[in-house]
DNA sequence: TTGTAGGCGTTATCAT
DNA sequence: ATGATAACGCCTACAA
């Protein structure tokens, strides 16, 4: 292993030469405890002596070992964030989010995969056992006893998208957005309404989509008995366009149609303009994904970015006595994928 | 706080008790570097060593502090990647596919954001300074000059997407995927192409997408002389859009049309599919975007999450002694968006 | 094969 | 306000 050997001696070219603190110590003629405090805004060093060291550090090319600090100090300066796939549009913007809020702070995110039903099991061993102050769980990364578990081993966390009571938690009111979804078609005229339900695999009992639909058919109902036809279906684009076509073939299709997620929608509206001859059918989504935009869906906005915002914020904060549970706001963004009957 | 009170009770929901390679040593009878030599699978411990080493760290609940072994190894164990935006398909798909690697190799994964033109700035100070064996470039995040740099100052570096001759690289052959894409609309008889270019404001002069169309005229010009009016635009769903409305508005609209991206092509289908009395268009992208396949979108394929492994495991190998080049294969995936003519 | 002891670079606790 | 000097927990020559 010579690769830890070029930290000291580089044979090579140009020396990155990492001083440490008691080279800046020397050459600012005071001690390296005075060096430490100088250089982390402490209070209590005055103004000259901070002015000096700041000066030596700058003229040595010197930084703190970050690592060294860790160990000293006993605090990570990291925060962890897990996620069962990294490539969702949903989970890139909770760390992209998350990333703002760190950077900032001058903190490190860390990033790793974990299937769901994550317990305490992926912050031992393999996971972030002793490198991070707190993790951000994004999805449905863990049910109720898993997070307690967490809690119990001592694991600072914090929840996206769903509510674990044990933890902190940031979601948004998927039954209030469900029923903004299914209002707007009411209000639009609509009598006839089909419902595209996407299914992961993975973990069947969604409570988001549970929720969504509950609300959904709450508008319904506020406004009379509205028939709707439900069609579950895979939670994918693919599910969304084979769930529309179906519902097209209906002898009776419906006049609009609510998606519990964007990417359901796409398909569905994919579906919709493949037919030269189809009736016109309102489609509403869930989540105003970026292609939203450019289809012209009708969606309910959720503020993804701003939940892994708050996220970030809430483990840098001191911890509450209690989790809190916060419930973002959504929004209807009416596009051209609606229209009055 | 009893601190020495419970050591073998562990189910009775006992708190972490975070015990030192000492307390390991101890218990197994043995010395510190012994545990650390047997933890670490070392050739040079006895077998009945290891497994009373083992055995004790199981009972102790231990896990090695990674900040301490860090500090005194001088091994990081953790890979840094830095990004422009985290949100793009291709950024996480590269962090998806670095995340497998690393995840297996037992590294770490640090993220962060930067800003295109990155220099070794990013690496110190806010950056990943001290933090990292070595990091993932994706996009266009340093110039030659700034790949230059990092190196200079001992930074190991991989890129992801382009070609920068200091450090060991990962991208495609983008001449030759646009080569594929203008080979098979040529081979289906079109003699009659629009060629739709999106342009980054942040960064006009974009290699990736010159070579394309390089590629994409070859074919061309390798057939005979098919004439070819271009319409540059903005790299987004938007731009594709108004491009395609743009040819369609022209007085003899192209029977075909390669866009350089697959984003600027399903803004292009879209277009096309409103219209009800449109000519049919065939359309080929680049990418091969998850919409992509509910789209039916012909298009070149772009294995983006195996360049991220790649890159990871360059990063984990002992480092060459020339920068590699490595171009990875492309393929064009036909779907339902082209026809002959 | 195993043990001893010094060191990794900071931070934190006392003094002063 | 500043300076000694232990921790911090592990790794790694060097010895045995």
């Amino acid at each position: 292993m010579t690769k830890s050997q070029s930290r000291r001696s580089n044979e090579s070219g140009v020396p990155p030469e990492r001083g440490t603190i008691a080279d800046v110590a020397r050459e600012a003629g005071v001690s390296t405890a005075t060096v430490s405090r100088a250089l982390r805004q402490f209070p209590n060093v005055s103004g000259s002596t901070r002015d000096r060291v700041v000066r030596a550090a700058h003229r040595l090319n010197y930084l703190p070992n970050p690592n060294a600090a860790r160990l000293a100090s006993g605090d990570t300066r990291t925060i962890g964030l897990l996620a069962p796939v990294l490539t969702s549009w949903y989970t890139s913007e909770v760390v992209a989010g998350v990333e703002e809020v760190l950077t900032e702070a001058g903190r490190d995110l860390l990033i790793g995969t974990a299937n769901p039903l994550a317990s305490s099991q992926h912050f031992r061993g393999l996971g972030f056992h002793q490198r991070t102050d707190g993790v951000i769980l994004v999805d449905a990364l863990c049910e109720e006893e898993g997070a307690a578990e967490l809690v119990r081993s001592g694991v600072r966390a914090v929840a996206v998208g769903e509510h674990l009571s044990a933890i902190t938690s940031i979601k948004v009111d998927n039954r209030h957005g469900g029923f903004l979804a299914g209002d707007h078609l009411v209000g639009l005229g609509h009598t006839s309404i089909g419902l595209i339900v996407g299914i992961l695999e993975a973990r069947p009992e969604s409570p988001q989509t549970s929720e969504r639909v509950y609300g959904f058919t709450e508008a319904l109902r506020a406004s009379g008995h509205v028939p709707m036809v439900t069609v579950p279906t895979d939670l994918s684009m693919q599910g969304g366009f084979g769930a529309m076509n179906h519902l097209l073939d209906l002898p009776a299709p419906p006049s609009a149609v609510f998606a519990t997620t964007d990417e359901l929608a796409f398909g569905a509206c994919l579906a919709l303009r493949q037919r030269a001859s189809a009736p016109a059918v309102s489609i509403v989504g869930f989540d105003d994904h970026p292609v939203a935009v450019a289809m012209g869906l009708t969606t309910v906005h959720q503020p993804v970015r701003e939940m892994g915002r708050l996220a970030a914020r809430e483990l840098l904060a001191d911890e509450p006595a209690e989790p809190v549970q916060h419930e973002m706001e959504l929004s209807l963004v009416v596009r051209s994928s609606t229209s009055s009957v």
